[in-house]
DNA sequence: CCCGGTGAG
DNA sequence: TCCCCTCACCGGG
DNA sequence: ATGTCCGCA
DNA sequence: AGCGTGCGGACAT
C-alpha cells in the first residue's frame, strides 16, 4: 500500500471522508444545529480509532464503497444499449399516474415531541434547565437537550463519545416507565383530534385533522396551534408539528401550501437524507448515481438511472418522495398489530459454550416474560448473535405449532456455531399475514 | 357415503362432470369440431376407468374442487367487510390506465401451421389424404388430421384411447427431424416479413408486419394472404393467421378491426378457455368465482372478486385479456435464450434401487449429450421422479460452479427416497437472469 | 433458494 | 403393451 | 422458507 | 474502558 498515485490518494481520501461521516452515527445529518461538523467528526473519529467498533465501521464503509463501484459499473453498462429518452418518457408517464393519486383534500399533520426523553427529565427535575444533558441507557444516549446538541451530541451516540464532545455533559439514566406515562397522555390528546390517528413511535403521530377542522370551522394552522397549546397546557412539554420531517423544531410548526407547486418546490431543495427511509447508506448510494446536490430535485433528473435500478432504490418510493406524495393511504390510520417480538442482550465477550448458553437462557426467559405480558405467540424462531468483531449471524427455524415457552425458545442453542460472542438476540414472528 | 340428499347428489354429479371433462385432456376445449362431446367424454372415461391414471385424475379433480371451496369461502368472508363499489371504481381506474397502453399502430399477426405434424406426414405420404390418421410418439398423439379430429381425437391423447374413439384411426410414428426441416423452412419465410419475429413453438410465430406493409403499400390482410400463399407455394402446407387464438382454422385468416370497440366486442364473447394461459384448472376456478358464461366479458363483471384475489388469478393479466391488449411489449420480438434444459423418461414401474439408478444414468447420459450439442451449462440441478401412483416429487440443489458432465448430473441419485418409480427427469437451469 | 402446480406445443 | 416429453412462469414457504 | 442489510425511535 | 434495544421492511436465494 505504498502507492501514491493521484487517483489512489483521491480514492483513499474519499473513503476516509465517508468513514468519518459514518462514524458520526446514523442519526447524524438529521439536525443541523452544530456549528462545526468537521471538528466534531474529527473528535468522534479520534475517540473511536483502534477499537473493534471502529474496524467494523471501516469494513462496512468499504463494503458500501465496493457496492457503489458495482452499481456504477452496472449503470455504465446498462446505459450503453439504452434509449435514455424513451426510458425518461416512460418515467414521465409514470409520474403523471402518480400525480393523479395526489390528494390535497386531506389535512394530514405530523406531530412530534421536542427532545422527548430529555424534556420529560427536565419536567421532573427543573434544575436541569438550560444545562447540557443527555438521557442515557446502556451506555448509549437516547436523546440530548438542545443545549447539548450544539456540541454535536446526538441520539444513538456512545456516552463516552458524547463526553468528549461536551465534557460538562450531564448524563441522566433512562426511566422508560415515565416516558410511557407521558406518551399515553399525549396520545390521548392526539386522539381527540383524530380517533384514527397513527402513532409512529412513543412521541409522535400522524393525524388526519380534516374532520376536526371541518367540524370546528378551523384552519389547519389554527387546529395545529390548538393541539400544541393543549399538549403544553396538559403536560408542560412542547411539541412541533408540520409535514414530516419537521421543518422548524423545537416548539414550532410549519404550514406548507396545499398545492402541488409549493409541495414540489419544498421537496426540490430538500436533502434526501431528511427523507424518512433514506439513511446514511442510501444517501451515499444515491449520491453516487448522480443525486449530486443530494436534494430530491435530482430524483427527477436521474429518473432514468433509478428506473433501471428499481429494486435497489425503490423507483415508485423515490418518485413519490420527489412529488411530495406520501403513502397512497390517504388515511394515516392503519391500526397496528404486532408482527414480531424479541429480546436482545449485549455482554463482554464470552468464549465458553456453557457461559453462552447461560446468557441464552436469560434472554429466552426475558422474551417469555414479554410474550406472556403481550399474550403473543409465534412460529418462526430466529436466533441472532454477534461476535466481538461485530459480525452478525442469524439462524431461523419455523415450526408447525405456536411457540410461547422459554424451553422452546432455548432450543435455538443448537444453531450457535461460533465462539467470541458479545450479543444474543431471540426473535419470534409468524412470517407473512395473520394467523387464524 | 350413502347420503342421497339433493345437495349431496348435486355435488357428486358436479364432481363427476368436472372429472369427465378433465379426462378429455388438457387440449380439450380448444377445437370445437366434434359433434357430440358428451358421448366422446363418456368413451374416454370408460376406457380410463380403474387405471391408476384415472385414480390420479380423480384425485387432482378433487383437489381442484377443494381449492374452489376454499376460494369461495374466502370470497364470502372478504366481501362482508368490503366496499364493492369502491373496489370496482378502483378497478375502473386501473382499466383506464391499461387502456391508455393500447397501441393500435402496430400490425401484429399470429401465424400457425395447420395440423402441422400430420400435414407434413401427408406431404410425404399422399396416400393418407382424406384419412383419419394421427401422429404418435411414445403412445401419445402429438396431433391428428382434421378428419380424425371429428371423432374427438386430439393432441396429447393416449393412442389407445384415440383408437376407441376412432377405430379406423391410422397411427403414424413421429419423425421429428422432418418437422424440424420444415419448421426451419417456414420460419425462414416468416423472417422475410419480420426479421424480429418471435417464434412460439415449432409451427407458429408472432410477426410485426407494420414495417413490411408500409414498405410494400399493402394492407395487413393482403400481407397475411401473401404470407400464407408463400408458405403454401414453398412447402405445400397450409397455415392460418389472425389474432391468437386463431379463429378460423384450417387454412384461414381472420382480420379484426383495429379499433378498441371491435376488439372488446370480440373478447366479450370469447370463452376464457381459449385464452392462452387459461387451462382446464383456471377455467374451473374462474367459473367458480362467477365467470358463469365462461366468457371474457365476465372478467369485467367480476372485477371486484378478481381484484381481491390478484395473486391467484393475475388481475392485470385478466384485465388485459378483457381489453384485448396483449403483452405491453408492442414488439413481438424478445430474442429468446434458453433458460433450462432437461431430459425425462417414463418406464414400467421399477422397484430395485439398482434398476432405478441404471435408468437415472441413462437419463443423465442423454441430458449430457443434449447439453453438449447446445453448449449449455447450469448450476441448479433438479431431479423429478414419478411414482406409479403418478405422484411427483421434485428435489433440487444449486451448486457454486457450472455443471455439464454426466457424473455431476448423476449425483442427484442421493435425492431419491422412494421406490415404485415410473418416470425420471433431470433438469438444469440457473435461476433468475443471465450468468456473466 | 426449493417445491409444487399450471400451461403451451 | 394400459396416458409423453420439453420448456416457461408463478406463488408460497 | 432462510439470511442479510437498512432504517427508525 | 468503551458503541444498545426493539421493531418493521426489502431483497436475494
Ligand atoms: N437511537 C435511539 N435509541 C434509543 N432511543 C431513541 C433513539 N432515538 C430516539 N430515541 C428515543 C428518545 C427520544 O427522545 C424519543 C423520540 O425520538 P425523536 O423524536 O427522534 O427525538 P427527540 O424527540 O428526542 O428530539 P426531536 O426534538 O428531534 O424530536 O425516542
Ligand atoms: N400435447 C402435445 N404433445 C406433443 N406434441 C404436441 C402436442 N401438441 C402439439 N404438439 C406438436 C404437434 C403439432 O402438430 C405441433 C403444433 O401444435 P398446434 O399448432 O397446437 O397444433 P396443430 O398444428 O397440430 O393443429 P392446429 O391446426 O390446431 O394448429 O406441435
Ligand atoms: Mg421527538
Ligand atoms: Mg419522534
Ligand atoms: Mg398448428
Ligand atoms: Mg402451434
Amino acid at each position: 500500500m505504498e502507492s501514491n498515485s493521484p487517483k489512489d490518494t483521491l480514492v483513499r481520501s474519499q473513503e476516509t471522508e465517508s468513514l468519518v461521516k459514518r462514524l458520526a452515527g446514523p442519526s447524524s445529518g438529521k439536525a443541523g444545529l452544530a456549528k462545526d461538523q468537521t471538528e466534531i467528526n474529527r473528535i468522534i473519529s479520534d475517540a473511536s480509532k483502534g477499537s473493534k467498533f471502529y474496524e467494523n465501521e471501516k469494513k462496512k464503509d468499504k463494503e458500501v464503497t465496493v457496492r457503489i463501484e458495482k452499481i456504477l459499473k452496472y449503470k455504465e453498462e446498462a446505459f450503453k444499449n439504452l434509449d435514455v429518452a424513451k426510458v425518461e418518457a416512460s418515467m414521465d408517464h409514470l409520474i403523471e399516474q402518480l400525480e393523479e393519486q395526489r390528494d390535497l383534500t386531506q389535512l394530514i399533520v405530523h406531530v412530534d415531541m421536542d427532545a422527548f426523553f430529555a424534556n420529560v427529565e427536565l419536567l421532573d427535575n427543573p434544575s436541569l434547565a438550560g444545562k447540557t444533558f443527555a438521557v442515557v441507557g446502556k451506555g448509549v444516549l437516547t436523546t440530548a437537550s438542545y443545549e447539548a446538541r450544539k456540541f454535536g451530541v446526538r441520539s444513538g451516540m456512545a456516552a463516552f463519545i458524547a463526553k468528549k464532545l461536551c465534557p460538562h455533559l450531564i448524563l441522566v439514566e433512562n426511566r422508560h416507565w415515565r416516558y410511557s406515562e407521558i406518551s399515553d397522555q399525549i396520545m390521548g390528546i392526539f386522539h381527540r383530534y383524530d380517533p384514527d390517528m397513527c402513532p409512529a413511535g412513543c412521541d409522535e403521530g400522524y393525524l388526519n385533522i380534516t374532520a376536526y377542522c371541518e367540524e370546528h370551522a378551523m384552519t389547519a394552522e389554527e387546529c395545529v396551534r390548538e393541539i400544541r397549546e393543549t399538549v403544553f397546557r396538559e403536560t408542560k412539554l412542547t411539541v412541533s408539528a408540520g409535514i414530516a420531517p419537521n421543518k422548524n423544531k423545537p416548539n414550532g410548526q410549519y404550514q406548507l401550501d396545499f398545492d402541488a407547486k409549493a409541495i414540489k418546490a419544498f421537496t426540490h431543495d430538500l436533502p434526501i437524507r431528511k427523507v424518512p427511509g433514506i439513511g446514511r447508506v442510501s444517501e451515499r448510494l444515491l449520491e453516487a448515481i448522480g443525486i449530486k446536490a443530494s436534494t430530491c430535485g435530482d430524483i427527477y433528473t436521474q429518473r432514468a438511472v433509478i428506473s433501471i435500478m428499481d429494486k435497489q432504490f425503490g423507483l415508485v418510493y423515490l418518485l413519490r418522495t420527489y412529488l411530495g406524495i406520501s403513502s397512497n393511504t390517504v388515511q394515516a390510520h392503519t391500526r397496528e398489530e404486532r408482527k414480531s417480538i424479541g429480546a436482545e442482550r449485549t455482554f463482554s465477550t464470552l468464549h465458553k459454550l456453557d457461559d453462552i448458553l447461560a446468557k441464552l437462557d436469560e434472554v429466552a426467559a426475558e422474551l417469555e416474560k414479554d410474550m406472556q405480558e403481550d399474550g403473543w405467540v409465534g412460529r418462526t424462531i430466529t436466533l441472532k448473535y454477534k461476535l466481538d468483531t461485530y459480525r452478525v449471524f442469524t439462524r431461523a427455524k419455523s415450526v408447525d405449532h405456536w411457540v410461547s415457552k422459554k424451553e422452546e425458545l432455548y432450543a435455538v442453542r443448537q444453531m450457535i456455531h461460533s465462539s467470541h460472542l458479545t450479543n444474543i438476540n431471540i426473535l419470534l414472528d409468524w412470517q407473512r399475514p395473520a394467523p387464524p
